[in-house]
DNA sequence: ACCCGCGCTGTAAACGGTTACATTCCGGTC
DNA sequence: GACCGGAATGTAACCGTTTACAGCGCGGGT
């Protein structure tokens, strides 16, 4: 890429009159180097221009100061703020991320594949809704790597997740207790490749709430949206077909519910008269047509995330802190998609 | 973060009776190695599943095979799309992505402070509506870095951009082809900190398009959204309370006609009766609420990008080819916010 | 006067590949 | 039978750091 040479620790050493690894350690800002000496050895460098060769540095200390991030897509709207939080987290600490998106069945071979390399190439691996087979985790954990995993947990590393039990609990009881009894669900989908655990903790809430009001489950109420808003129209537009149709839907991510919205449009029907709808993420939209919500915190996951990671990675963990599992906020926002103008005083369980 | 030492090419060489030269040689599937040799050499190298260390690789030889992909920010619905079409192509060919987001001025500045240093760090740099100082741009060319514009362009380097002019003057002749003359603008933040030059030349568009039917351009109907809902919102809210509200109104984003969308409902209004509106971008839901939009393929983008760039770095340019220009089809997508139901045949310009 | 310890610095061996150059071993030519 | 060219392989230098270990100078305690 560069034509000329760039500077090399040497010529900083030569110049400066000092040695190599005076350089480096002065540079490093590490003890046991005389303060003057030091500061000609800064200003050598500022004069050079010298920056060290991250690749020498890399094979030299076998720490890269990098780290992967894997996601099912890097362009959904909750794993693009997820990375975000990440990416910004560890900027801080002077880490960068690298993106691997496994979208596929096939990618994910491939991904699984390529972890067998993975210490060699960074410092530390995040998975983001993403399971591994267990043999490929049993792997990562004798190899010793660096992982943390987001939306998910496993008895091995340490998790970042919110209670996605409560996320479902919340939003049905809320339905229950502005007295709606036959609600539906707008679920992700149940046996996807890239299967991972949220939509079935969401559906265990929405169960539980609904047992605890001694409702029965309806299987027939419960539709995939794929959580993408055409899957949600049509997951509304199932549900509207039914003889009996719910009062009442809780979708389990606002995008399906925005679907949800269209759908009812497309009946001649809106929310909250004719079928109240509670979503989750908070995503910006929600605002817009007053969706109730459950608002999740992407950004903070992220954040969370990273940190969690870069202590695994910084202080050299005597005891591998084993499988903990810190949880995020999550916060019932109340519009008007499930409480009128003029039952204004919506409560939140 | 591993415990045991991890084989090296000196153990695939002794285990298979060779020198590391030709083993260099055999696994990279270089000429010169006899067929058995090298049958027995990757024999080896499973058995032993060694893996080159990607670090030793990259101080021998100084390509890193990473890229770097600095944006406003990373969950942007556009910049993330870009992003996943940009890590997908580099995947395709062996490249990583690593993901720089500018997202403010001081971030901004650290950002420019640390491409003094890039090419020891990267292969290449993609920058996506995200302009840098004179002087750093030409430290760049002057350093030899290769770097691909997204959105932008510049003299020195190859681009990959949408006809923003066009987008805005498809958007705008839409409307006056319609039979609307007072056309209100919902525009970008015009003197953004990190200003770049999507607004200006969507709003040289749509000036155009009214110039062309003599209609004069109204500075009133110029309102700045932010490319957020809520700015859109705002934005159409002002403009309908103007003395004279526009009959038409073109949002430079989608996010922004959603929240017009929204302005117009809090005022009892709707589109396309009371306001026609256009947007930009083919966001998934401008579909749920019959948004006219101009269809942007940022994946495609991205990809474009991700071809240029690597055409750069792997094809030892003997002259740098000079700000090569590749555009990427933009694409009308007529839908109800512009034309109700009974006009069926929107003519696209 | 001698020895000790400590703070600072230098020497040189890793780290794990790639690659220019030298070497060996061929079969084919004259 | 000496000679040549080319394919296959080996030797060793190099990429640019970090860091274990050794050495040096100097002030203070005995």
């Amino acid at each position: 890429m560069n034509r000329r040479r760039t500077p090399s620790i040497e010529d900083v050493a030569r110049e400066a009159g000092v040695s190599v690894a005076t350089v480096s350690r002065a540079l490093r800002g590490l003890p046991n180097v005389a303060s003057g000496t030091r500061e000609r050895v800064e200003a050598v460098a500022v004069r050079l221009d010298y920056h060290a060769n991250p690749s020498a540095a890399r094979l030299a200390t076998g720490r890269t100061k990098l780290v992967q991030v894997a996601t099912p897509t890097v362009d959904g709207w909750y794993f693009a703020r997820v990375i975000a939080g990440l990416v910004d987290a560890l900027l801080d600490r002077g880490y960068e991320a690298i993106t691997r998106p496994v979208e596929n069945p096939v990618q994910r071979e491939e991904f699984v594949a390529e972890l067998t390399t993975l210490d060699k190439r960074v410092d530390g691996l995040v998975l983001v809704d993403l399971n591994i087979p267990e043999e490929a985790a049993a792997a990562l954990l004798e190899a010793g790597v660096n992982l943390v995993t987001v939306g998910f947990s496993t008895q091995q590393f340490p998790a970042v997740v919110v209670d996605d039990f409560q996320v479902g609990y919340q939003a049905t009881s809320h339905l229950l207790g502005l007295g709606h009894r036959r609600i539906g669900l707008i679920s992700g989908e149940p046996n996807h490749p890239l299967a991972f655990s949220v939509p079935g903790l969401r559906l265990a809430g929405y169960s539980a709430a609904l047992a605890e009001y001694g409702v029965p489950v309806d299987p027939g109420l419960e539709q995939s949206g794929r959580f993408t808003a055409s899957g949600g129209r049509q997951a509304m537009a199932h549900l509207l077909a039914l003889d009996e149709p719910p009062t009442a839907v809780f979708a389990m991510s606002d995008e399906m519910a925005f679907g949800a919205w269209r759908a009812l449009a497309d009946a001649g029907l809106s929310w909250p008269d004719d079928v109240a709808v509670v979503g989750v993420d908070d995503h910006e939209l929600a605002e817009m047509v007053d969706l109730t919500t459950i608002r999740l915190r992407p950004r903070q996951l992220g954040r969370a995330a990273a940190r969690a990671l870069l202590a695994l990675i910084e202080d050299l963990p005597p005891d591998r802190p084993g499988a903990v599992e810190c949880l995020d906020r999550i916060e019932m926002v109340p519009r008007m998609s499930t409480v009128g103008p003029s039952d204004a005083d919506a409560r939140a369980v």
